[in-house]
DNA sequence: TAGTAAAATGTAATCGATTGCACTAAAGTA
DNA sequence: TACTTTAGTGCAATCGATTACATTTTACTA
C-alpha cells in the first residue's frame, strides 16, 4: 500500500523549511516565486517524485478531466472507432475517457448521465439511443454547465454542439451511383426514421430518384433494423414484387449483406441482375469475396473533430454558448457489389 | 452553471439546525443516529436533490470507483467486446470504466498507466502489448497497491491475476480438427512468439500433430502478422512447396483470410484442395460467402469474469494477495472453410 | 539613511464528506 | 435521590492543493 507514501507539498514544503503554499505556487511557474526557490521546489519534487493529486485538485476546481461517451454498443465497429478518434485527440492533452454503453435503452442513458454528472466529468459526448424522444435528461446536462457534444445520432437541442455526417448527401451519393450504374427500379432499406440519420438517408435517395427522373414507388421502401435477417426478409419480398427490382440501397450493412445472402439464394446476379449498396463501411463489407459498396463515415475523424469542438468550447467557455454543428463529407467507396459490368467506367474513389 | 448550486450536507445541517457530522451519519446509516433526525435528514436530502460530491468522498477515502482498461486499441473488436463485459458487470455496481490505448508500444503503456495511478483509480485490466518485454511499469502498479487484471495477453508477474483463455487447447482443437478432416500436411500461421498467446496456440498445434502421427515440418511453420497481406504472402510461399499443404490453421482470422484470398486466386480450392481455420471468431468469419471455421475466445464473458476477479480481490483485500488464474474454454466454430466434402459427418458445435 | 515600492513568502480559508473524541441529555440502577 | 450507562450530537481535524489577503524581506529612490 505505497498509496499512503504517496509526497504531497507538505512534504516538500516540510523539507525545505517554506510554506505549502510557496510550494504550490513554485509548481504553478507562479511569477511570485524567487528563483531560488523555485530551482529548490523544482528539484526537491524531482527528488521525491512528487505527483500532483487529482483529486484534491478536482475538489477544489470542480474540475476532473474526465469526459464521458454515451454511446448504444461500445463493442460495434462505429462507436468503438469514434471512441477512438476522441481518446486520441484527448488524452494528449490530459483527459480521460469513461465509457458508457446505454444498449439502445433510454432509461440507461438517463441513468448514466445522471452518474457522470455526479462523477464531475468535464464534458459528455453521445449519440443518442434509439428509444430516446424526450430531451429534459440532456437540457439538465446543460443545466449543469456540463458541455455535450452530440455525434452521428443527435437530438436538436439548442446549445448542444454536433458533429455528423452528411446523410443526405451519402444517401443521396449511392443512390446516384447506383442510378449511373443503369438501375431504375432501387428499393431502399431505412432504418428507424425516429432517428435523424436515416431520415436523412432516405431523403437523399429520394432526392436522387428526383434528380434523375425517376419515379419514386413506396413498393420498393421498407423498414429494416440493422440485422442480418432483416435485410434478408426485405430481399425476399422485394423480389416477389410482379416488377423486378434492379437495385437496393440499405441504410445498414448488415441489411445489405443479408440481402445479398438472401437475393444469391434465390440465384439473383449480383450486381447484374440487382446492384447493392450498403452504409457505414463496416469492415467486413471489404472483405466479402463479393466486396459491398457502401458509404464510410469517417469514425476516427468524427471522434477527433467531436474532441476538438469540446475543447474549443471549453476554451471560450465564458457563458458563450455558442453551438458549434460540423457536418463531415460521406465517402462513397464502390466495389463490386454494385459494379455493373455493362458499364464501362466507374467512377473514382 | 449550476455547478456551484450543489446541495451539500452543510445545507442540509443548516435547514435542519444540526450538525454536518449528524447529517453524514444519517445518511450513511449510522445507528447513532435518532430515528427521528434520521427520517428527518433523509426527507431533506429528497427535498433538497441532495448528491453526494463523489470528489469529496474520493479525496477522504483514496477510491475513486473509476477503473482503467488499458488495450492496444480499443475499435479491435476483440477488445472492444471484453470492455463491454467489464462495463457491463462494473457499471451496476457503482465503478466507471476509463479506457486507454497503447497501440501496442510500451512506451504509451507505461505512461498511461502512470496517469491512470495518477488518478487513483481502485483497479487496473489490461492486455500487454505486443512490444513489452519488462515489467517493472506492472509492478510499480502493485507497490501503488492497486489490483491488477490481466486479460488474453498476460505477462507472468507475481500477483497478478489473470483471465484467459486456453490457447492451447484452442491450437489443439483447431488443429485436430484439421486432421479430423483427412489432413495430413498442416501448415501454421503464427503471431509474435514473444505473446504468450501464440507461443500457446502454437503449441496445440504441435501436439495435435504429435498425438495423431504426423510429422512436424518446419517449413509449414510461418510467422504472420494480423494483416491480410502477411496471410496472402505466407499462403503464397507454402503453395510454392514441392510437397502441397492439405490445410492452414492459422492463429489469426485475418491472415486465414488474406490466405483464402490467396489460395482463390491461385485457382485452390478451398476447402478439399486446403482446408483453412482462424482464430479469434472475428465477426467477418461468419459473414463470407465462405464461412471461415475459427475459435471463439468467448471475449464479453472473458470481461465479465475479469470484472468479477477485481471485485472479489478489493473485497477481501486485507493484503491477501492471492493471484487467481481464470483460464476460459475456447469454442470451436466449424464453417464451410474447413468442411471437406469427403467427410460424412462433421463434429458437432 | 529614511522611506517607499516591489518582490517573496506566510496564514488561513476553502472545496465536501468522514470520523475519533468529547460532551449533553435521557434512561436505568441502587 | 444520586450515580452510572448509553443514546444522540457536536467539534474539529483530515484528505491535498489553491489562493485572497496579510506580512515580511529586499531593492530602490531621494
Amino acid at each position: 500500500m505505497r498509496q499512503k507514501d504517496k509526497v504531497t507539498i507538505y512534504d516538500i514544503s516540510k523539507k525545505l523549511n517554506i510554506s505549502a503554499a510557496t510550494v504550490s505556487r513554485a509548481l504553478n511557474n507562479s511569477d511570485r516565486v524567487s528563483q531560488k526557490t523555485l530551482d529548490l521546489v523544482l528539484k526537491t519534487a524531482k527528488e521525491l517524485n512528487y505527483q500532483q493529486n487529482t483529486l484534491a485538485l478536482a475538489l477544489k476546481s470542480g474540475r476532473t478531466n474526465n469526459v464521458g461517451v454515451v454511446v448504444p454498443y461500445i463493442n460495434h465497429n462505429f462507436f468503438a472507432s469514434v471512441i477512438r478518434g476522441i481518446e486520441e485527440e484527448l488524452t494528449p492533452v490530459g483527459y480521460h475517457v469513461i465509457i458508457c454503453q446505454t444498449h439502445e435503452n433510454v432509461e440507461n442513458e438517463i441513468r448514466q448521465i445522471q452518474t457522470l454528472l455526479n462523477t464531475h466529468i468535464d464534458g459528455i459526448f453521445m449519440s443518442v439511443s434509439k428509444s430516446t424522444q424526450d430531451t429534459s435528461h440532456i437540457k439538465s446536462v446543460l443545466d449543469d454547465g456540463v458541455p455535450l457534444i452530440f455525434f452521428d445520432r443527435k437530438k436538436d437541442v439548442p446549445g448542444v454542439s454536433s458533429v455528423t455526417i452528411n446523410d443526405f448527401q451519402g444517401g443521396f451519393l449511392a443512390t446516384d451511383h447506383l442510378i449511373k450504374q443503369g438501375c431504375k427500379r432501387i428499393a431502399h432499406l431505412s432504418g428507424d426514421l425516429n432517428l435523424e440519420i436515416y431520415l436523412k438517408r432516405y431523403e437523399g435517395y429520394l432526392e436522387a430518384l428526383r434528380v434523375n427522373n425517376i419515379p419514386v414507388d413506396d413498393n420498393l421502401i421498407l423498414e429494416v433494423n440493422s440485422k442480418l435477417e432483416s435485410g434478408a426478409a426485405a430481399a425476399k419480398k422485394l423480389w416477389a414484387l410482379p416488377k423486378k427490382i434492379d437495385a437496393i440501397f440499405s441504410s445498414s450493412d448488415y441489411a445489405a449483406l443479408g440481402a445479398i445472402q438472401q437475393l444469391k439464394l434465390m440465384q439473383v446476379g449480383i450486381p447484374d441482375e440487382v446492384s447493392v449498396a450498403g452504409f457505414s463501411n463496416e469492415p467486413f463489407t471489404q472483405y466479402m469475396e463479393l466486396p459491398i459498396t457502401s458509404i464510410d463515415q469517417t469514425p476516427v475523424l468524427m471522434g477527433k473533430i467531436a474532441a476538438q469542438v469540446f475543447l474549443e468550447q471549453i476554451k471560450e467557455k465564458r457563458e458563450m454558448t455558442v453551438e458549434k454543428k460540423v457536418v463531415l463529407t460521406p465517402e462513397l467507396h464502390v466495389r463490386d457489389s454494385s459494379k455493373r459490368s455493362t458499364v464501362k467506367s466507374n467512377q473514382p474513389l
